[in-house]
RNA sequence: GCGCGUAUAGCUCAGUUGGUUAGAGCGUCACAUUGACAUUGUGAAGGUCCCAGGUUCGAAUCCUGGUGCGCGCACCA
């Protein structure tokens, strides 16, 4: 498993190391020997460890979003990796169908082209969009290395390559058989910019105001409504009121036929609980062709549907011909004056509207009726396996019942849990999903009709007079229609169908598509060979989905919507959400702010492992976090800090070979202390990073690293001298302790050490608790609370860091025994000339309380008495109060009664220790 | 409107089943600088844990009600 003779290009490989790390000229020959060498393919015997990466959208560059999820996953696999899973990553990308088309016909208008779908048609424009999308991928992939993830590249995939396509073809099919995905004539959200459908989530909502106009349609209409779009009024089939309002009462079942500016209206009054009676004049105008909510409506009232806004956002002929073909913004203006010459307007008011908007290109979005293909996620279908431990074959269910199950169960695990609520809310919100796109990057619809049959898509350019509505009966008489679903054309004189789907679709299938869904049974394996869905079966459930929580719907929903049905199972086991990367006063970045950060730019200035880092630490699953250059300077420090911790380590082992160092050891307290410790620290960061907690075991492992390394353990090796095989065992720890952190400063310093083999490819070691009640752990904190208590003096009497001082110690004889076994350890540390130990101390030297310990240092004279009196009368007060607040606790019946025996016991010992010091000070005080 | 989050040091944030005198990094201040590291070291200052009630022997932590900020969904016609 580890490979022999590493060499780095470009790395030197003997000890020599320059005084800082220069990540720049080491990180890619590292990657490229890492990849080179296989150790990025899943190998060995262990459980498989699956993680199928969020694909990048081709649509250009990786941000620090794309940063941060490379991040974790390469941390997660490296961990469990190094912990002897058979670990795969699966890179990839996504083709974005709409953001991508999109994207390239901005460009190419920005280049002149007035209309490029028209000059170029469809096979152009294609072209065009694949050659971006192209150009992108590779950009992509070397911004992906660039990260040092670990992914395999043997298994590269994309959802628009010829094997996801035929994915896609296959979910349709099962879908369509299952009658889970029909073609329906509904209400669609329509973008007139990109004369396109857009699925729910595609449309946003943006603050605007608009102005709400209070009229009647005409001078003999009895009831006045209230709307911010006149325009729409033209198809108005009735007026519904509350059915309690006394003042509507007696119209309710009427029905008139007022002239609208110049077009004779069907008007019926109807009663519905849904319109408040408290809003406007408390009657609606219902709209069933251009409003979901009056669509609602007009279904339970059985009312007819009029259009007359056409796909290109312009009034239709049954907007009378006054009016047919002026824009929205000209009929309104224009039904404005007829109405207010014909005095029919009663209020007008500026009110905030929430206008529906494109997600990609902005533009306002119209609700159209149309005829679409649809995924029914409230039909019940016949599963076709066992499904979730809960359904067997055969059972009916409904996708909403699968989507919930899976979560609900417990079957997926959501980091932060408050998604799950978020995740729930939406299931029960969701509508039929729209999923055919009149853009034309993307998987085609895998329908074809017969040639004569072919029904325009502009279907719903006439009056619908008959008007049934319920998703099966509103097929728009096209119920003979010649319909065949199928990857490949059925003969001559079919077409297919123009449409594509929807990218999420496609990507909706990742977790398996990308292991080579569909099975051999579907389609034919060659002889002998099994089919790669076969052979990357156990993959799936992959590990876990690593994503930003920005996509939980638009994604890991459609995931497990997917996976559920195709499978049976879950696509993953647990999902974690990482928060939004914000700039430094918490602005979303965004070029025209032009606060972006460009990750690659950071990589080049600080290195990746800093870049890493800053992304992993001080941060919280599910939080938004703040990026700033300085966060990144400051965690570059700390990889230069590690860099020289393993340069004074390799410097004292000098040339041995340090896979073979002699077995001496060296036994004092500090040994023992910092051993326990990383053992400690193995166990402790090994659990926190199964738990997801990256951020906390980053901080664990620096504050180990820095605190009690560097400053503690190898400054008391220039004292003790430990021997090279204890310090060759703390750095192999701690290289690989931090790689799935900072791989390529781990790795290059593994090299140069010359371990032999792969840092990334070491066993994760073992750790644990620490025993109960070590004595030399104990004593280890004791006698480092005395030289920080020195030093602390020292720094108070204002005495130069330089100058070495008398120190004297008054304290029990076991402390005393401690500090004379580590004396020059102490004296070293504290800078002190001598450390004595006395019964007392002598006079004139200023002191303080450690613990049960009086120091003294003979400050020569200089001393401030009143200064120092007040100091210790000050010390003494607080030492009381915090003595009093304990006893005060002890001595209450209910906490003896109550608290648990370990609380009680800590507080006396704690106790105890304050009142030995408070006799100390009041000695002390005594004296002086 | 419905739902979710969040409020802790000047700033960014930890604080995992309630249990010392609430922590870290950055910043600030003071001092140091030939020795692994100035991308450094030592030390200090700095907090009514948003407010008000409640539960408890004990609350930053749990409950209720406010307030500020942020987000999602839905939408009023």
């Amino acid at each position: 498993m580890i490979a022999e003779n590493v060499i780095f290009s470009g790395m030197t490989n003997d000890k020599e190391m320059p005084k800082a790390y220069d990540a720049s000229s080491v990180e890619e020959a590292i990657y490229a020997s890492w990849e080179k060498s296989g150790a990025f393919q899943p190998q060995g015997d262990g459980e498989p460890y699956c993680i199928a990466i969020p694909p990048p959208n081709r649509t250009g560059t990786l941000h620090l979003g794309h940063a941060v999820m490379l991040a974790i996953e390469d941390l997660l696999i490296r961990f469990h990796r190094m912990r002897g899973k058979r670990a795969l990553w699966i890179p990839g990308t996504d083709h974005a169908a709409i953001a991508t088309q999109v994207k390239v016909e901005q460009e190419l208008i920005k280049k002149g082209m007035k209309n490029p779908r028209e000059e170029l048609g469809r096979e152009k424009l294609l072209k065009e969009v694949v050659k971006f999308a192209d150009e992108s991928a590779k950009t992509i992939r070397s911004q992906i290395r660039k990260m040092g993830s670990s992914c395999d590249w043997t298994r590269e995939k994309y959802t628009l390559d010829e094997e996801r396509n035929r994915a896609v073809n296959e979910m349709f099919k099962m879908m369509y058989e299952d009658g889970i995905i029909e073609q329906g004539y509904r209400l669609v959200n329509w973008d007139p910019q990109f004369q396109t459908t857009l699925s729910d989530d595609e449309v946003e909502h943006k603050e605007v105001s608009a102005k709400l106009l209070t009229f009647k349609y005409d001078s003999d209409f009895p009831i006045a409504i209230s709307t911010t779009r006149p325009e729409t009024k033209f198809g108005d089939t009735a007026v519904a009121v509350h059915p309690d309002d006394k003042r509507y009462k007696k119209f309710v079942g009427k029905t008139f036929e007022p002239i609208f500016c110049g077009k004779r209206l069907s008007i019926i009054v109807i009663a519905d609980k849904a319109v408040d009676p408290e809003f406007g004049t408390g009657a609606l105008g219902v709209t069933p062709a251009h409003s979901m909510i009056d669509a609602e409506m007009a279904e339970r009232h059985a009312l007819e549907m009029v259009q007359v806004i056409g796909k290109d956002g312009r009034m239709m002929e049954d907007a009378g011909k006054d009016f047919a073909g002026l824009t929205i913004e000209e009929a309104r203006k224009k039904i404005f004056e007829t109405l207010q010459n014909a005095d029919l307007i009663i209020k007008e008011e500026e009110v905030p509207q929430n206008l529906p908007v494109a997600q990609r290109g902005g533009a306002p979005v119209e609700q159209l009726p149309m005829k679409q293909w649809f995924v029914r996620v409230n039909k019940p279908f016949k599963s076709r396996q066992a499904t979730l431990g809960k359904w067997k074959k055969g059972d009916k269910v409904t996708l909403k019942e699968l989507m919930r199950h899976a979560v609900e169960s417990k079957q997926i695990k959501i980091v932060p849990d408050r998604f799950e609520k978020t995740y729930f809310h939406w299931i029960d919100n969701l509508r039929d999903w729209c999923i055919s796109r009149q853009i034309w990057f993307g998987h085609r619809v895998p329908v074809w009709y017969r040639a004569s049959s072919v029904i325009p898509a502009e279907a719903g350019n006439q009056t619908v007079k008959d008007n049934p509505f319920g998703m099966d009966s509103r097929l728009h008489g096209n119920d003979k229609q010649e319909i065949v679903v199928s990857e490949k054309s059925p003969g001559p004189n079919w077409e297919q169908d123009p449409d594509t789907l929807d990218t999420w679709f496609s990507s909706g299938l990742w977790t398996f598509s990308t292991l080579g869904w569909p099975s051999p049974s579907v389609i034919p394996a060659e002889a002998g060979i099994h089919s790669e869905w076969e052979r990357m079966r156990e993959f799936h459930p992959t590990a876990v989905l690593e994503t930003g929580y920005d996509i939980l719907f638009f994604w890991v929903a459609r995931m497990i919507l997917m996976s559920t049905y195709a499978l049976g199972e879950v696509p993953f086991r647990d999902v974690y959400l990482h928060g939004l990367v914000r700039d430094e006063q918490g602005r979303k970045m965004s070029k025209s702010l032009g606060n972006v950060i460009d990750p690659l730019d950071m990589i080049a200035k600080y290195g990746t492992d800093a870049v890493r880092l800053a992304l992993l630490l001080g941060t919280t699953p599910g939080q938004d976090t703040k990026l700033s250059e300085e966060k990144i300077a400051g965690f570059r420090n700390f990889t230069n800090k590690l860099w020289n911790i393993s340069r004074f380590i390799l410097m004292q082992i000098g040339e041995k070979d340090i896979n073979n160092l002699p077995t001496e050891s060296v036994n004092t307290i500090t040994n023992r202390w910092f051993l326990l410790r990383l053992h400690e620290v193995k166990g402790s960061v090994t659990k926190k990073i199964e738990n997801y907690q990256f951020s906390s075991a980053g901080e664990e492992l620096r504050d180990f690293t820095w605190g009690d390394l560097a400053d503690w353990y190898l400054e008391i090796a220039k004292i003790e001298k430990h021997t090279p095989l204890q310090l060759a065992f703390i750095l192999k720890n701690l290289l690989v302790l931090w790689h799935p952190f900072m791989p390529f400063v781990t790795e290059h310093i593994w090299q140069i050490a010359g371990f032999g083999g792969y840092c990334m490819q070491y066993q994760w070691p073992k750790g644990g608790q620490l025993p109960m009640n070590d004595k030399s752990f104990q004593n280890f904190e004791i006698l480092r609370t005395l030289i920080t208590d020195i030093r602390r003096l020292r720094a108070e009497q204002g005495i130069e860091p330089a100058k070495k001082v008398e120190i004297s110690i008054s304290c029990p004889p076991e402390i005393a025994k401690l500090v004379e076994e580590n004396k020059a350890v102490a004296e070293y540390l504290s800078r002190s000339l001598s450390i004595t130990i006395a019964d007392s101390v002598p006079d004139g030297w200023v002191t303080t309380v450690s613990g049960s310990a009086t120091i003294a240092l003979n400050a020569a004279g200089s001393v401030d008495v009143e200064k120092e009196r007040a100091k210790l009368e000050k010390e003494i007060a607080e030492t009381e109060a915090y003595i009093k607040s304990f006893k005060t606790k002890l001595e209450n019946k209910e906490f003896i009664s109550k608290a648990p025996e370990k609380v009680r016991v800590e507080m006396e010992t704690k106790l105890g220790d304050a009142e030995a010091k408070l006799q100390a000070l009041k000695g002390r005080l005594g004296k002086g």
